[in-house]
DNA sequence: ACAAAAAGATACAAAAATAGTATCATAATA
DNA sequence: TATTATGATACTATTTTTGTATCTTTTTGT
């Protein structure tokens, strides 16, 4: 039960970073340095992200990524989506098919009801809210 | 994001099952007609369980399983810790190391506090709470 | 025009988790 | 001692996750 996967974890570092940093724009190999992870890896996620609408990004000299909107409007649900779709914590198929119970499973309510819940605090966390420290005071 | 694993639910479904019916065992053969599923993946699966103590297996003509316990203090986090320990939401490990960043980091913080809630309302839920319906009276 | 510096696009591969099968051993009982 | 049941275990297949490698395109400075 890994309600968050490496990609979304990695992404959301990326994201915390880039909305952390004063220059315009931040380059991949400016990321990787900063996160210390594999740079391959980074760029794809950095690519998908860019493909799903979370960042800008320019290519060529001083090229490199930036938010498309402010870390509030950022939640975590919408990375998880992005890389772990569907968001779904009960799918209940046998053999590839759907569950012949599901129209009178009580198990199946009860866990709808907690992914309900789960989601919305999911939603709740911004990037924003992840980076703000006491610390990082704009000055 | 699967909160519930294939395992577990079939697991639960038998458990139900088993707690359901009047006889003193069923056999994994008449679990295996009442909830359809493949007949060795039931048997491992009853295997598991019944390893793991939650339920009495008795070998030869008339053998089969039942419960240990009441359905009511069967939680079904008694059963996703047996098919899918460690119950853990974010385990935060970058190639196979856990993540540097992970004593300060606000994320971990905040999905470590979901992690209790979930689990908290995932103990909740019982096999008594599953299998209890209005048409299920004791007569 | 051309080289350098960036991201874009894709295809591939390795590893881990999940799902499922098959086979033989062991115990109980009639 | 045959039958009926579970126990133990090894194996395989599929899917998901986690990466890597390679080549193309765009931008910018010279
Ligand atoms: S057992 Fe399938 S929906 Fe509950
Ligand atoms: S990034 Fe590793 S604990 Fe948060």
């Amino acid at each position: 039960m890994k309600l968050i996967t490496r990609n979304t974890d990695y992404a959301v570092r990326a994201l915390c970073c880039i909305a952390e940093q004063k220059q315009e724009v931040i380059s991949a190999d400016r990321l990787v340095k900063s996160l210390d992870m594999p740079r391959p890896f980074l760029r794809k996620i950095l690519q998908t992200l860019t493909k799903a609408g979370l960042l800008n990004s320019s290519k060529g000299k001083d090229g490199g990524f930036s938010l498309t909107v402010s870390p509030e409007e950022i939640t975590l649900t919408d990375v998880m989506e992005i890389f772990q779709a569907p968001i779904r914590l009960n799918e209940c198929k046998f053999k590839k098919n759907d569950c012949p119970y599901i129209s009178d499973c009580l198990l199946k309510g009860k866990i709808d009801e907690i992914e309900k819940e789960v989601i919305a605090k999911l939603k709740a966390i911004t990037i924003a809210s992840i980076i703000k420290k006491e610390v990082n005071v704009d000055d």
